[in-house]
RNA sequence: GCUCGUAUGGCGGAAUUGGUAGACGCGAUAGACUCAAAAUCUAUUUCUUGAAAGAGAGUUUCGGUUCAAGUCCGAAUACGAGCACCA
């Protein structure tokens, strides 16, 4: 085997010494910013994952350098987070130490896999000079309204004792140590996402990304049409949101949330009030996980003493409330149509209400599809569609309801109660209330303390340094108080590729030059499971600030690609606990990093999952070896060999095609296609090797730059592509498929563009085909030029 | 429950977008080299049958469209992912 330790840290010297990967903006060159998602170093290293997620980008980067592109391919780390903070108090280390170690660890592996990033713009979302910027643009978004105090229930994780956002407690699960989340009332800081709902939307036609990236953000968002309408109680209107405005003539009942007001504003005219709030105190101590999970069975109360009327038809129908109704989403009160919704009608089937049929369906039970009306006065025999916008149309008339957007998306929970992230830039003032700290006195940073660990009650544990949060009001000069929460780990990376373009600047987030010059990201590669977080917060960001002129484009990716997981050898995700992972540093040990990139991307097709197995190692490794000892058979010759210069151009083509579309797997097979050609033979010239070299350099950066050194050539990240010629790749035969009945009888090597009819005369000429020919009736032929001849025959 | 994705030899996976299924790699078998092993090289390797030419079957299952289907359409099964009482 070859000496590739020896070789690869040779030329990561080289790289490092010489910054071969460091660009600046060159307006006399095409721009190429190709973005991975940062990591964040943790403690056990790089995982294999992180190796699948940036070796993809850096085969493309280190094309198009060499196609003269001007590649800005950043790193940097997102340092912030509860993972090191626990980790710190856990092992009495202080997080800013830890933090510090990983990255250097990370780095280093890094750097030893030969990734070509620009390490001179590196930068951690908890450098000062980074997190001023992280708090700047938290007050910009505070001045235009985007950032806000709301005293609701939040998402509570009491092991990591703080306030998650909707995203980061999917499944009533802290994201964080997957423990219960519990429901709290709190007032804490949210951002106002929900404003931007309909442009996160719109946004995505703009984004070229895989349709599943799409759905689930849409997801996500959630947007639904309908209605509010109007329904009477007493002498106030409770109002109702519904994607069924149609179905107004089959409401036999109303639901309200357990929360919803309505209750304590009729207190004295509910006679069962006491059930009620004991109904309402049950509600409050499941989670909403629980509520949302108790599907089976459906509970809750009905209203006595108060009563609801229909608008549309002025009937009184009964109030219920029930924790099937969500405080959370549309106004916390439903319209109950029990023959067409399934939870209504489980419902009506449990309390006994009545159930009016408005479609015509074949069934008795509810029915959910499109039909035609019935019981519905003058929307009768319209088919849904139709009968909402009838509908709609009535109720704006009468001033009863009109037509609604819902979103699912709610505001963005905005805050963590630990030490390590970036402060809030807010102050507290008895007489101001809550101020902005002035621009100019940002950073707020995060003081150096002995006591870190989370305060009790849920409080941060900068609020118990007194250094830190007494302070004067920016308004009034009074004693005042600072903000002691911190932000959520999703803020460094809302905005961290906008600073790569200009990761020094200490006037602005970038200069306008050179956000005009590299962005948009042409193209960001992440995992799946940041699509719902990371990837809708990081836009909303981009959004808000294009709003305000702070950057020149309205999304900030052009293109999203998504690596698949890569399993353990046993076909499970990799994890500690099951003990399947595996280190991707032993394979740089073992055989090098050349071997573990190509290794990676070979595994499969680069967006799916694929099992790790280490069996095939060998077969790169062998390639690889080949490869350079192939070296030792050159002549030297500007020229092609003469019989391999149609599949050497070919090769070009595939593997320029296949580079961009992310098709790794493939262009590494067909590298191993042509140097399987090359060993048959007794002599390559050093053109055709050359040529290989090249095509192999963004895979196996060392070793190529290492046999065209020995050459005598330029290093290979100074030079350019291959190219190829489409004259050079035309075969003068080809073997033309015979099939009688779309079976294949036989085969003849014929030239190209032989004519249709030629083909036929050929194909009937086939010695296995007239066997078949004999005994029947020709009824079609078939013939496709350049590829193959279909008889189709009927036996006599 | 809803939405989306996937299913191809012993294994990882290819397939010009409807036109030779199984490229490439691993593994396996046989041979060469070697005292021997490793490494390397050479040949074979979807299954059944056949000495061979060939024949039959074959891309999860069932059905359809087509001269022709791994590829398109309909249904089912399994696995995976996301959302989840969203009115």
């Amino acid at each position: 085997m070859y000496n590739f330790t020896k070789i690869e840290k040779k030329w990561q010297k080289r790289w490092e010494e010489n910054k071969t990967f460091s660009v600046n903006e060159d307006l006399n060159k095409k721009k190429f910013y190709a973005l991975v998602e940062f990591p964040y170093p943790s403690g056990h290293g790089l995982h294999v994952g992180h190796v699948k997620a940036y070796t993809g980008l850096e085969v493309l980067s280190r094309k198009r350098r060499m196609e003269g592109y001007n590649v800005l391919f950043p790193i940097g780390f997102d340092a912030f987070g509860l993972p090191t903070e626990n980790y710190a108090i856990k092992n009495k280390l202080h997080p800013r130490m830890v933090a510090e170690n990983n990255i250097a660890m990370f780095l280093s592996q890094i750097k030893r896999i030969g990734y070509s990033f620009d390490y001179e713009r590196l930068f951690s979302t908890t450098d000062e000079s980074y997190y001023k910027w992280t708090q700047w643009i938290f007050l910009k978004l505070y001045e235009k309204g985007l950032a806000f105090r709301s005293k609701t229930l939040v998402n509570y994780c009491p092991s990591c004792k703080v306030v998650l956002s909707n995203e980061d407690s999917q499944n009533g699960k802290c994201d964080i140590c997957h423990n219960q989340v519990i429901q709290k009332e709190k007032e804490v800081w949210y951002l106002r996402i929900t404003e931007y709902a309909e442009k996160l939307l719109e946004g995505l036609n703009d984004l070229e990304c895989s349709s599943s990236i799409k759905l689930q953000q849409e997801n996500w968002i959630g947007k639904s049409v309908g209605a509010f309408v109007d329904f009477k109680v007493e002498n106030d209107k409770l109002k109702v949101y519904t994607t069924r405005p149609d179905t107004l003539f089959g409401v036999t009942f109303m639901v309200i949330a357990p929360e919803h007001d309505i209750i304590e504003k009729y207190k004295d005219k509910i006679s069962n009030i006491e059930e009620i709030y004991k109904y309402k105190d049950i509600t409050k101590k499941k989670t909403e996980f629980e509520r949302i999970n108790l599907t089976k069975e459906k509970t809750g109360i009905k209203i006595e003493g108060i009563s609801a009327i229909n608008p549309i038809n002025n009937k009184e129908i009964p109030i219920y409330v029930a924790d099937y109704v969500m405080m959370g989403y549309g106004t916390g009160a439903i319209m109950a149509v029990p023959a067409h919704d399934t939870r209504d009608y489980e419902f009506a089937k449990k309390f006994n209400i009545e159930i009016i049929k408005v479609i015509e369906s074949e069934t008795d039970e509810i029915f959910d599809g499109d039909g035609k009306h019935i019981n519905s006065d003058f929307i009768n025999d319209l088919n849904n569609e139709e009968a909402i916008n009838k509908m709609i149309d009535y109720l704006e008339k009468n001033k009863i309801g009109e037509k609604g957007i819902q979103y699912k998306i709610k505001d963005w929970a905005f805050n963590r109660q630990r030490y390590w992230g970036e402060p809030i830039p807010i102050v507290h003032c008895d007489s101001c209330g809550h101020v902005p700290v002035p621009y100019e006195d940002l950073p707020i940073k995060l003081p150096e303390v002995e006591n870190y660990e989370p305060g009790k009650n849920g409080e941060s544990p900068l609020a118990s340094i007194s250094s830190f949060v007494n302070c004067k009001c920016p308004k009034c000069g009074k004693d005042a108080k600072r903000e002691t929460d911190t932000m959520p780990q999703w803020a460094g990376s809302s905005w961290y590729y906008l600073r790569y373009t200009d990761p020094r600047n200490d006037k602005e987030l970038a200069s306008k030059d050179k956000l005009n010059y590299w962005l948009p990201v042409d193209c960001y590669n992440g995992g799946m499971e940041h699509v719902t977080r990371h990837l809708i917060y990081s836009r909303f960001w981009h959004r808000f600030l294009y709003d305000n002129g702070l950057v020149p484009y309205k999304e900030p990716y052009l293109k999203r690609t998504n690596q698949g997981l890569i399993l353990g050898p046993d076909g499970e995700k990799m994890s500690k606990s099951k003990g399947n992972v595996v280190d991707p540093m032993d394979i740089v040990e073992g055989f090098g990093a050349d071997t573990l990139r190509l290794f990676i991307l070979f595994l499969g097709e680069y967006g799916m999952d694929s099992v790790w197995n280490d069996e095939s190692i060998k077969g790169i490794s062998r390639f690889l070896d080949k490869i350079y000892n192939m070296k030792d058979k050159i002549i030297n010759s500007e020229e092609y060999t003469k019989s391999l210069e149609n599949k050497i151009n070919k090769t070009i083509k595939k593997v320029t095609f296949d580079i961009e579309d992310a098709k790794y797997n493939t262009a590494i097979s067909e590298l191993m296609i042509l140097s399987n050609e090359y060993s048959k033979l007794d002599n390559i010239t050093s053109k055709d090797y050359i040529t290989l070299i090249k095509l192999l350099n963004p895979f196996a950066p060392h070793l190529t730059e290492e046999v065209n050194e020995m050459l005598g050539y330029k290093e290979i990240a100074y030079s350019n592509w291959p190219e190829y010629d489409e004259s050079k790749m035309i075969d003068d035969t080809y073997e033309m498929i015979i099939q009688i009945n779309g079976k294949i009888r036989g085969k003849e090597t014929i030239s190209t563009n032989t004519s249709k009819e030629e083909m036929e005369r050929i194909a009937k000429e086939n010695v296995n085909v007239k066997k078949y020919l004999e005994d029947s009736i020709i009824q079609k032929v078939i013939v496709i030029q350049n590829k193959i001849v279909n008889i189709v025959i009927k036996y006599k």
